[in-house]
DNA sequence: TAAGCGTGGGG
DNA sequence: TCCCCAAGCTT
């Protein structure tokens, strides 16, 4: 027993003496019995109750939770995480789901290729478990190297797993751990270059013993107490050993690096409807970002081009065809991590020729109802709400 | 190493 | 309304 980082002279740069690391160990764990979130429903056993220290999790809802906390904050996973627990319970069900039965689960969530890779690593781990049975924590790898071999996890993914689910010591290193311990240590690097410390230091003053709760407890204390905008010191178990805290600077940390300006671009897109009523959408391809997901085709205005000559343009190099640019049904904004798109979006008339996917997987003409059979990023989803609410008034109108 | 990748919550 | 950014991973 005893720390495993001992030698490292980091220790001596940051803390005093090893019995000041045991007692923010203990300071720590005793704020997270009393302030703790023992209520998040893939950290407690099927009672409802606290798994005791050595007691062993299921996996399977923990590998689930984890990617999809990803870049995501808990309240929005919690929807997600209980329907999908709902329509997949066990491992089996999502290895030997449809990638379309996926992405309509996900769709909503962001950052789809997580989907995809949860799905290639479904199947690597039924291969791995084999015939054992996969509700049975014991079957699943409890190592971190072999969780880290899996697509779509990383080091702190991968950690944040086995800690949860086998109480076996593994660092984190997440948005909310950086934070706290960026202000621990008045860190003055750029976050984006300070990772390799950070993690060492996470490595420092993990409890070996609890690593379960220890982990769960950094993750509490950032999100409820060491809080980006307004953090509540007054209440923190660590605010003795926190060189912002006694600075009184603590929201000036961690410090951030020079934020880059994001691209503009004008998008035409143009809705397409057949003789029988139905509307035209296509697949993205599986090598794009948000692959597999369905869209209305359109594209990027190019300098000096007038957006109903954008969609007549991106329809011809699209799908092979020619089409006349009606009304407008909307325009609006909408910002992705890189870029900002300003979307408009006109009704269309087929002239001549049949749609051909020259840059989709697929196409299909769908009734409106049968929209939401398809999964669609949040970009179409405004859209269709507005087509939806556009075919009620022209019903409306027409029963006048 | 730094850029690419979605979305919705919150100030 | 606008901006920041979250339980990060991959290339």
């Amino acid at each position: 027993m005893g720390f495993r980082v001992s030698q490292d002279n980091y220790a001596l740069e940051v803390f005093e003496s090893m019995n000041q690391i045991e007692d923010m160990r203990s300071s720590l764990l005793n704020w997270f019995k009393l302030n703790g979130r023992h209520w998040i429903p893939w950290k407690v056993k099927s009672d409802g109750n606290v798994p005791k220290i050595q007691e062993k999790l299921p996996v399977y809802p923990i590998w689930v939770a984890e990617v999809m906390l990803q870049q995501t904050q808990l309240k929005v996973v919690l929807p997600y995480w209980e329907k999908w627990m709902r329509t997949f319970p066990i491992l089996p069900d999502f290895a030997h789901a449809l990638d379309h039965e996926v992405l309509l689960l996900w769709q909503g969530l962001g950052y789809y290729s997580r989907a995809h890779r949860m799905h290639q690593a479904s199947k690597k781990l039924l291969d791995i478990i084999g015939h054992a049975d996969s509700l049975d924590p014991d079957s699943w790898p409890s190592d971190i190297d072999s969780w880290i071999a899996l697509p779509g996890i990383g080091r702190n993914t991968a950690a944040s797993i086995i800690s949860s689910a086998f109480n076996v010591p593994a660092s984190l290193l997440d948005g909310n751990v950086k934070r706290i311990l960026a202000r621990l240590i008045g860190s003055k690097k750029i976050l984006s270059k300070d990772s390799a410390r950070l993690w060492k230091l996470s490595d420092l003053l993990l409890d070996n013993h609890e690593p379960r709760n220890f982990n769960q407890a950094l993750m509490d204390l950032g999100s409820t107490v060491c809080t980006i905008k307004s953090p509540k010191c007054c209440c923190c178990p660590w605010k003795k050993y926190c060189l912002a805290y006694h600075q009184g600077n603590p929201t000036e940390f961690p410090i951030k690096g020079p934020k880059k300006l994001l691209p503009d671009f004008v998008i035409g897109i143009g809705l397409i409807f057949n003789d029988l009523g139905e509307i035209l959408i296509a697949q993205r391809k599986s090598n794009q970002s948000m692959g597999g997901m369905w869209e209305f085709p359109g594209g990027k205005q190019e300098e000096g081009e007038s957006i109903e000559y954008t969609i007549i343009r991106e329809l011809q190099e699209e799908l092979g065809i020619k089409v006349r640019v009606g009304n407008i049904l909307l325009e609006f904004d909408h910002s992705y991590t890189h870029k900002k798109l300003h979307f408009v979006v006109y009704f269309c008339e087929l002239i001549s020729g049949v749609p051909k996917p020259l840059a989709s997987l697929q196409l299909k003409w769908v009734k409106s109802h049968e929209l939401v059979n398809y999964p669609f990023p949040a970009a179409n989803k405004k859209m269709i709400s507005a087509l939806k609410k556009y075919l009620l008034l022209s019903k409306d109108s027409e029963a006048l």
